[in-house]
DNA sequence: GTCATTTTGTAACGGTCGCTACAAATCAGG
DNA sequence: CCTGATTTGTAGCGACCGTTACAAAATGAC
């Protein structure tokens, strides 16, 4: 009953999650998430009573659509190491698919709201524990294959993971070469406990395909 | 001649440093720049222009004071392997010091900054770039006393100690333990090509301080 | 003291901020 | 058609934004 809305919420969602992720919470105005949604004030209040709350469902979108299809896609992939070494790849691609480097969502609103210990912290915190989590299970598949030494610390080396991550994101926004970002993703990768000949196998399978996908 | 100013340059620039340091550029207003620094809107627009050009002046002073000094201390003490291990050990302590984790104002910036292509982030790489050459030049002190294998890529590493810097300063934002962080940071370091046991050698000797000094 | 020069305090400019009151519009159920 | 419920568009709220005009205050030069 009443009058139906005249937008899907995850569209909505997905353009200000978009706006949020370009300009920041602070620098993202309500007309400016006007312009993006195509919805007026009146209907982003009704929905969501205020710009913190939908950045709150901007960051989950976040974390359930962008996160989750990179974990599914390469975190999650049959062969664990190339996948992971794929995760890292395509984050350039990600990156420069867009007009300017945007780094990642998490990482922005992490250092944003830096001193925060409300609800957007607490965000921020599940969705790099999901993350997280997928690199731990994917360095567990890389033990059991024999890629990674036996008593591997697969949450620290995940943990490890993520903050080279984050570290590479914020590199990448005044990187003015992608070429030594994808040398450094290699040395971060390459500082695992893999086993033998684990890695550079890995690395000539990565400089193959690359060399024939450019 | 003409009426003398009733403040001292780099006390303001201090203060205001700091106040963008804890809520980013778009989060400062003019108003918490008056409180921060004790004078009225006049006499900043009077001394520096515009909002823009302040932030730009205490970019500056953040590199000259604090990055600066961060690395006359650590990086070109006389000991380069304790000392770069010292620096990555009180970039805790400096986050701790104050009440709210706000990360590095560069990194900061840098993310704030991200689409950017102005005076901001030619600021940003400058102070950057200067941060990685000190890490170069410690890294060859380092060669040069035999503790990193001959022919060993200064320059890359340099660039890659910064970009795990960076990831670290980022984690250290949501991080609820230090300890961790910690370990972390041996892992990175650990990357480096140390020769034979200097690493393992540096642990040792970092291990009997912490265990003293607590 | 007078003048030119610079800084300071006061007050306010036009614009944008996040947000909301209100009525018209659009549905389901009776 | 009427009623109740919900969304939409319009219009504007008070507060704050970055910035500035202007005059009083404080200096050195003469």
């Amino acid at each position: 009953m009443g009058r139906p809305a005249a937008f899907r919420e995850p569209d909505v969602l997905t353009h200000a999650m978009m706006v949020f992720w370009q300009h920041g919470y602070t620098g993202t105005g309500i007309r400016d998430l006007e312009k993006a949604t195509g919805l007026t004030a009146s209907s982003l209040y009704n929905r969501f009573g205020s710009k913190q709350i939908l950045f709150l469902a901007a960051l989950d979108h976040y974390i359930n659509k962008v996160v989750e299809h990179r974990i599914e896609r390469y975190l999650r992939a049959p062969d664990p190491v190339a996948g992971l070494t794929r995760f890292f790849e395509t984050t350039w691609d990600y990156i420069d698919d867009r007009r300017a480097p945007m780094a990642c969502l998490l990482s922005n609103t992490a250092l944003e709201f830096a001193g925060d210990r409300g609800p957007v912290q607490r965000h921020i915190r599940a969705g790099l524990a999901r993350l997280e989590d997928a690199f731990t299970q994917c360095l567990e598949r890389a033990v059991d294959r024999g890629a990674l030494v036996d008593g591997t610390n697969t949450r620290f080396w995940a943990q490890h993971l993520l903050l080279c991550l984050q570290g590479l994101l914020v590199a990448s926004t005044v990187a003015d070469d992608r070429l030594s970002l994808a040398q450094h993703t290699r040395s971060l990768l390459g500082a695992l406990p893999w086993t033998d000949d684990t890695w550079t196998r890995n690395l000539e399978i990565t400089d193959g395909r690359t060399a024939h996908t450019g």
